[in-house]
This record gives C-alpha cells, structure tokens and sequence, in this order.
DNA sequence: CGATTCTTTGAAAACAGTCAATCTGTGTGG
DNA sequence: CCACACAGATTGACTGTTTTCAAAGAATCG
C-alpha cells in the first residue's frame, strides 16, 4: 500500500486556492504523514498540541472526558476536514481535549510555525485558512444556537440534515453524544420520528 | 455631553499592539459612533450586518428568536468587547440574530471593507484582530463544552467565574436564557448552591 | 459460531419546564 | 412623602421529558 497521501490535499485545495506548483511544494515540504488506526490517539488530554491537521483518509472524533469519566463528543471530521485543537495551539498549554480514530485514519501534520509562516509568505492561502478559521467560528455559534432553541428531536433533524456524511459512519451513541442526550434517548427518538 | 469616544478605543489598543499615531488615524477615519439606547436595536433579524463593532460604552445583548417567540441569548458584550454577527457578515444574508442594548451604549462602527483593508495594510492589526476572532472561536468552543458537560448548578458556577462582570449589569432571566435554562430554574438552584 | 459492540426497550427516578401566585425593589406621579 | 405601577425574582404544585439502571435484541467481525 503507498502511503502518500498529499495528493488528497492537493486535490482539495483545488478550485478553493489558486497556488503555483512552488507554492504547493512548499506546503508538502513541511507536510508529515500520520496514521492513526481505529480506537488509537491522535492527541490525548495533557499532550501539546503544535501542528495544523489535514484528513486525508479516515473519520475521527474530538472529546473531553469529564472526572467522573463521561465522554463529550465536541466534533467529528473525515477525509477534506481540518482537526485539531485551536485551544491548545493558542495557549500552549496540554490539551484538555482527546481525539482518536473512528476508522483507521491518515492525517498530514503541518508544525504549526512553520504553517503559520507560509499563511504569511502566500496571502492567498494565509486568507484561505482564515476563511476555514471563520467558518468553524460560525459552525461553533450555529450549534450553541440549536444546544439553546431546539427540542431533542429538532437537534437531530438538524443535525441529520447538516452532517448526513457522517450518518453511517459514526456510532448512533457518538451522535447522540454530541448532541449532548444518552444513546436511550436518541434511540427513543428516533422511533417516535419513524413513526411519521 | 461630548460623545466622541472614539479615545475609549485608543485605550483598549495600548499594550494590545503597537500602532502608529497615523495607523491610529485611518482606523479613526473610518470609525462611525452610533448611539443604541437601552431597549433599541443594534441589529435586527432580517437586516444585513456589514461592519465591525466595538463597544465604546453600555452593555448589549445577541440573541435568537424562534417561531414560536421564545428568545435565547447568544452572549453578552460590554465596554471594550467587539459585537456583531460574523455569520451575517461573511455570508452577505440576512441576520437570522438581533442584537439590542441592555443599557444606553455607544458603538463605533467599521465599515468591514475598510476595516478588512486596514487589517492587511496594518499587519500588527491584521494579526491582533485575527486574535480576537480566534480567541472568540475558543471561547464558542468552551460554551459548547459547558453546555455538554455540565450540570445547570455547574454551568452557573461556571459562568459566574467566567463572566463576574456580567453579574450585576445583566437580568438574572437574561443569565438563564444564555445558560439554556428558564429563569425559575436558575432562581432555584441559586437557592440551593447559597445553601452551602 | 462465538464474542464483542451497539442499539433497543422497559420501568422507575431525577430533573427541568410550565403555569400561576406572591414577593421585592425601583421609579413615577399625585 | 406616600401610593401605585412595573419589572424582575422567587416559590409552589404539577406536568412532561430525560436519565438511569437493567436486560434483551441486532449487528459486526474475527
């Protein structure tokens, strides 16, 4: 099996960047391959985290484990997601936040110096990240917004017309986890929604 | 009553980044001061929103309304904070939020174009405003986390060790709508937690 | 097939919401 | 200055929803 897997992300890029191929080597210079197979870490609570993460393959899931040991799904992402943890690469400080593998999983690791540098050398992308970075600002106030205003069974219309591509590819207990009710209940709802 | 507090704005930049006396100019000369008083709209849903906001002085209010009338606050925002609604300005569609004034409050207004502008002519600004919006990101990212997590005793807790500025300028009911709970909720558990 | 993981179901308990009434503090007008 | 109105906060009784705990049913994978 060849295991480079840039081209996804070059792939991605186009149509949403224009960049000359220098420009392009550039990125894939720094760019570092990972693979995280199912149920292992790409980051656990109390590492540093230092790198901006592209998925390239695979499906993951970001939680925070509570002290008496509940997990909290705060997002998902697969292949063409960025992941990773702006509150730990901001501050430096150990994360409080896991992240691990779904399905077996390849990441590119950008060392965030070095990636925050070629946001500066090419505006072009440097503006395309920051577009990426306001969006998940949006998404993150669109989901406080339905925590606040929707019924259970609203938030998980909302959330099955917002994200059918993780549907059948995430546990229907991770689902419910990040719509923040038991799996008994999610379960329960849905069979009240079929019966419509 | 003089009402140019535009200095408001001076102040808070000191010792957040280092600009120029004319640097300080051009974002003087886009500024426009716009007087909400309490009750009165910043932003109503079905409006466009196409600046960027600082509050010089006052305390307001974000927040949804759904279809059947109930209001859920976003957040709050006091002297020194920046308020709007970056989904409204990103997309170009119409506010699906409002945003009206807990007390009498002076807003300066950046037109985002010019704004946007000076953010590339003035790197320091750029990347001091790319801050905020990050920071504010992690911040959205924490409420969710809270939201998930925490018990209704908890997430007073919490807001009340986070937001203590809040505290005495804001309604209780206002409190618990932001804190996704009725305002009888939140008496209640005040009851319980002053117990201990 | 057997083991593991995930989902569904049921019954009881805990929790928050609703509705309505009372209480408290603030400010206004007579 | 007092009386009153108003907004916000509190309290009680009741209802409805969600959680918890436990068990049974699917589905998946080696």
């Amino acid at each position: 099996m060849p295991s480079d897997l840039f081209h996804v992300f070059e792939t991605y890029l186009q149509g949403k960047v224009a960049l000359t191929a220098e420009e392009i080597d550039r990125l894939r210079a720094i760019a570092v391959e990972k693979k995280v197979y199912r149920k292992q870490y790409l980051l656990q609570e109390g590492d540093t985290w230092k790198t901006d993460a592209f998925v390239a393959r695979g499906g993951l899931r970001t939680y925070l484990r509570t002290e008496n040991g509940q997990e909290h799904i705060i997002g998902f992402a697969i292949e063409n997601w960025w992941i990773g943890n702006r509150e730990a690469l901001l501050s430096g400080q150990p994360s409080r936040w896991n992240i691990d593998a779904i399905e077996d999983s390849v990441i590119l690791l950008f060392p965030h110096d070095r990636f925050d540098q070629l946001c500066l050398d090419i505006p072009p992308f440097g503006s395309f990240i920051q577009t990426i970075l306001q969006r998940s600002f949006v998404k993150s106030q669109r989901r406080i917004e339905t925590t606040l205003s929707a019924t259970a069974e609203q938030k998980y219309a909302d959330f099955v017309e917002r994200n059918p591509q993780f549907l059948d590819r995430v546990p229907q207990s991770m689902i419910a986890s990040y719509l923040g009710m038991t799996p008994e209940t999610l379960s329960r709802i849905r069979r009240q929604a079929a019966k419509r």
